[in-house]
RNA sequence: UGGGCUGUCGCCAAGCGGUAAGGCACAGGACUUUGACUCCUGCAUCCGAAGGUUCAAAUCCUUCCAGCUCAGCCA
């Protein structure tokens, strides 16, 4: 049942796993692999490509995978996602090796490690502005110009670095810079900012520090700190890595080198991800929030009923490879679909009711009918499910005049209701305008559903009698008068087309669209937010864990919509 | 324009000198009390392009082309 054991991720990514293969069997150390998030947002379906790979690698090669937040520049109210981040993950399904670690944890080690930089001649307190250092860089092929404070001595780079660290000197004023190559070819190698003098409280150390590392410094003794043996990050990092190694082979007190690989970050058609695109229809009110249910965040893809599992089958699936590559939503939901099948009772709703009255079934009259839950596997078991002169059938399932191959219900036609009788259409009602008010039909006792079943099932349903009648289309519906008044939200993807992209996408101004008179069977009554249906033939659907309708209703999100091979004939 | 990386079916992706796996999508068909599921069948004489080496190349070499990426005191 279980099928993602990480031996999907076996099939992907050689190149990580023949490095890891070679290295593991040189240095006699475990594997020992990081998520180090920084604590600024929530995770999102690109994020856990990082998750999902950290995590099963370790568990492929019996490693260790570490959880570590990334907080080397303080910004305001982490609290929120160090918390969020870490439910995030254990949803994912992933447990991390011990506490949860914190870069500013480090600052200590970081501090003697730009000392023991400083003595070696290998970084210089620098003067100059933002802007001058700027405008030395050169370009990108044009080499740059050396600071001029470049050639201090230790002993005045000691003090200043000192000085810095005890809050003599104004915000920006000063940096501590690596002495590396300005006139490299890659550019993190131009002297690169190692400290810069800035002000702010830091969530976890709060004012102690005035001067914070950069990622390229204390990303590489972060991770030789905690003993990472392979620290995975997006291609993007690709020109860091000789930075990186720069840092770990210049700072002695480091045994175990860790090694930087990267492979590519994970696109996903039709939907955005960047924090501020997200954010920007946050604040535009086009979508709910961070865990709105059309968005990849995990809070929002666990809103809308995605499973954990699902997503975890995904992230295999798109592999682990070093080229940029943009996987189909399309894809993510088949998965979707494929967990949830086996997980989903199936149950009646119908989104947009048209009444239906059984002409020969008297009012007053409720015959229970017991429907198995799912027709495919009996284990799932069944409920009781009421049938009454008036129910409710979806308004797409009749047509007055239907069109070709047409299988639902039309005047003089036959329908199986779900799990109860054959009814035949007599009639049509109608409102002075010409609406259709309400379809008559007549039922059929003798086609009563299961009636005969035999006990292994193996010529499916039979009825008993004389009663053979096939007929094509088999409709879901509701008894009027015990439906459950639901208000269903039914989505699309946030973007047409194109990815996210530079330039902007074009929104889907249906991405959300709201059933807000549909019924449910009587059964769903007691749903929880765990619970996972399949509402026939409309999808699968979940309660919603937060919201409620305007009217009070409970709300259920259609997590994936049900594969249709169903195409209008053409006009 | 300098550096780095990448280019196998519409989308992912195996393949690593021996004659193109698989999944999604798509198209047919079977089955069906979900037009679902399931099950068959089809879907790259070709691996960004052009040369070359070899008995043999997507895999090696050369050149070219295309895409991504880098000039925060962000991560």
């Amino acid at each position: 049942m279980d099928k993602d054991n990480g031996h999907i991720l076996l099939n992907t990514g050689a190149f990580i796993h023949n490095a890891i293969r070679t290295d593991l069997e040189g240095r006699l150390c475990d594997l020992r692999t990081r998520f180090p998030p920084e604590p600024g947002g929530f995770l999102h379906i690109g994020n856990a490509r990082a998750v999902y790979i950290n995590f099963e690698l370790a568990k492929i090669y019996g490693g260790k995978c570490n959880l570590r937040m990334d907080d080397t520049n303080p910004v305001k109210e982490e609290a929120e996602f160090v918390q969020a981040i870490q439910d995030e993950i254990r949803w994912l399904g992933y447990e991390w090796d011990g506490e949860v670690r914190f870069a500013s944890d480090y600052f200590d080690i970081f501090y003697d490690c730009a000392v023991d930089l400083i003595k070696k001649g290998l970084a210089f307190v620098c003067d100059m502005s933002a802007e001058e250092i700027r405008a030395s860089f050169g370009g990108i092929d044009k080499a740059g110009t050396e600071s001029p404070y470049r050639n201090r001595s230790a002993e005045e780079n000691l003090d200043l670095f000192e000085r810095m660290k005890n809050g003599e000197f104004p915000d920006g004023s000063r940096t501590l810079r690596a002495k590396i190559d300005m006139a490299s070819s890659n550019l993190n190698l131009r002297d690169p900012v190692i400290y810069r003098i800035t002000r702010k409280t830091h969530s976890n150390t709060g004012d102690k520090w005035c001067i914070y590392p950069m990622y390229d410094y204390a990303h590489p003794l972060e991770d030789a700190i905690e003993g990472i043996t392979h620290s995975l990050c997006n291609v993007e990092f690709e020109d860091h890595r000789p930075i990186y190694e720069w840092y770990v082979n210049r700072l002695d007190r480091f045994t175990v080198k860790p090694r930087q690989m990267e492979f590519a970050s994970l696109a996903v058609t039709n939907t955005v991800m960047g924090k501020r695109h997200i954010r920007k229809l946050v604040a535009e009110g086009k979508i709910g929030g961070w865990d709105d249910p059309r968005l990849v965040t995990l809070s929002g893809m666990k809103r809308r009923g995605y499973p954990a599992s699902a997503i975890r089958e995904f992230l295999g699936a798109t592999g682990v490879a070093k080229a940029q590559s943009t996987a189909d939503f399309g894809l993510l939901e088949h998965y979707v679909r494929e967990h949830l099948k086996p997980m989903s009772k199936v149950v009646m709703a119908v989104l947009e009711p048209l009444k239906v009255i059984i002409e020969n079934l008297p009012e007053g009259v409720t015959e229970t009918l017991d429907v198995p839950y799912n027709t495919d596997d009996p284990s799932a078991g069944s409920r009781a499910v009421p049938f009454t002169r008036e129910i409710y059938i979806e308004r797409d399932d009749f047509m007055e005049v239907p069109e070709k191959k047409f299988f639902r219900l039309a005047p003089g036609k036959e329908v199986r209701l779900k799990g109860a009788y054959i009814v035949l259409c007599t009639g049509v009602e109608k409102d002075a305008e010409g609406n259709i008010t309400a379809v008559r039909c007549t039922y059929d006792p003798a086609t009563k559903s299961g009636a005969a079943r035999t006990p292994q099932g193996d010529s499916g349903m039979q009825t008993d009698g004389a009663e053979t009648r096939k007929v094509k289309g088999v409709l879901h519906w509701v008894s009027a008068e015990a439906a459950l008044p639901i208000a269903a939200h039914l989505y699309d993807t946030l973007v047409l087309d194109a990815p996210e992209t530079e330039t902007g996408w074009v929104e889907n101004p249906n991405s959300m669209v709201v059933m807000e008179n549909a019924l449910a069977e009587p059964s769903l009554a007691n749903a929880t937010p765990d619970d996972r249906f399949q509402f026939m033939r409309q999808g699968y659907f979940c309660l919603d864990e937060k919201k409620a309708s305007q009217g009070g209703k409970p709300v259920y999100n259609r997590t994936v919509g049900l594969k249709s091979s169903y195409k209008p004939p053409a006009p």
